[in-house]
DNA sequence: GAGTGGTCTAGACCACAAA
DNA sequence: TTGTGGTCTAGACCACTCG
């Protein structure tokens, strides 16, 4: 029953009362809470109001809610560390750009599908490039899945100099991917640059992408530079926060 | 107004409308959303369904509403990019520890309450740590701030072998930070790995760090090693995802 | 068919902000 | 004082799942 003088919200006292009694275990991971229907019982509140506390825990990302089931407490998703030290020229060597490399080292069967479009620099674009805005860009939008699953989006954007009769116009890039046609013309890699955030996505990122309510996709954007500092692409990548983690490793010099 | 035979429920259609007018610059960041019983009569809905569809713009981190005042487009937050490769022995020479260093040059004036507590090891520090489960750890946690607004929560597990009889165990680790008490005592540390993930902050840490509906929060564990591979301390720290951008960098080989 | 969540209404009253 | 969002109700009907 909630405390109707306590000045907090009925619905808010609801959802503390489940947050807490999920926290402390008597709703297990992947256990069914009680029907909204119960719950007006329970706690002496109408049905909306239930519906408010339970919207909010799905907002946090703590239960998942299946239309004709029940309501559920989301169990933690099975978390896949991504190394970001796989991108050395040795590795490139073996395989066909990292990310088929690294779903083949965990048994899944990989696809991509890639649109390839030009485009001319934005701000934010030509900033990272090191280009004009405005200037011409060889855009390689890219949908990765594993085992028909979408499990990342990905938008590389190279200034169109570098890639005029290369693969890399090219759906398919050739074997080592769009670094190792960029070696090939003679623009070795030097070092990379991540910046990585996180944010809600959009709606058409969420259905892609089969996301529960609350839950943030991590964003990348990857800058790759030449040995002599000349940015030669940027990939804007997009994952799921609950399946995805990114570990960095650098020594303490 | 809405489709009312398209299948499309009506909260869905209008908050799909008023999502594509603030993309399409209609309702400019920063502007006021017509009043929900105005939207009331544009979209032909009742108050409870322009609700539910202003619920879910403001879950996405779209609009942020203001009791008595309005809805309004979330402007983009500026967001500070951390460089993760300040941790050089030399910087923190001349430091009081990575935050303080980063805080000050900022121009802002940084502060951080701690404490200190003793805990036995669950799974996943020990896991970190490489020490048995149930094993003595010193935990620092820390809240801090810029200009008294929290911008970071970081809570440090040593194994406590480690801290005995040093300032780890003091509020006031001296010059240096922690860090710098570990090299003293013999343990000079050789590398570092982060791991970076997202996910909705918990109601307590959306108070503490002022969160915004919609917005998610950034998690790094950094794990600091000896020169020898030993674990020698994990740091869990949490900040906002529309105000921190992380950044690393490596060379290509 | 019974039980579940999903959608929607037409109101009511409250709390807060600003003029 | 007026207008705003915040909370809450008592229903109704629909869509989905499962036995």
């Amino acid at each position: 029953m909630v405390d109707r003088r306590s000045g907090v919200p009925a619905f808010r006292q609801v959802a503390a009362d489940l947050r807490q009694k999920i926290a402390a275990g008597d709703y297990a991971p992947g256990a069914q809470l009680p029907s909204e229907r119960e719950l007006v019982d329970t706690y002496g509140v109408s049905r909306p109001t239930v519906r408010d506390a339970v919207n909010l825990l799905r907002a946090e990302g703590l239960v998942t809610s299946e239309h004709g089931r029940g309501v559920f407490v989301r169990p933690p998703a099975s978390i896949q560390r991504i190394a970001r030290s796989r991108l050395s020229r040795a590795a490139r060597e073996r395989n066909r750009g990292a990310f088929l490399a690294d779903a083949a080292a965990r048994g899944f069967t990989p696809s991509a599908s890639v649109k390839i479009r030009f485009e001319q620099a934005d701000g934010r674009t030509a900033a990272h490039l090191a280009i004009d805005e405005g200037a011409e860009v060889t855009v390689r939008d890219r949908v990765m899945r594993a085992d028909g699953l979408v499990v990342q989006l990905a938008v590389s954007r190279l200034p169109r100099e570098l890639t005029r009769d290369t693969a890399i116009e090219q759906v398919d890039t050739g074997p080592g991917g769009a670094y190792a046609r960029l070696e090939e013309t003679g623009h070795r890699i030097g070092s990379y640059v991540e910046h990585v955030g996180a944010r809600m996505p959009t709606p058409d990122e969420a259905s892609l992408l089969q996301l529960a309510d609350g839950v943030p996709v991590v964003t990348i954007t990857r800058v790759a530079y030449g040995e002599d500092g000349t940015p030669l692409e940027m990939n804007d990548m997009v994952l799921a926060a609950d399946r995805y983690e990114l570990s960095y490793e650098w020594p303490a010099e």
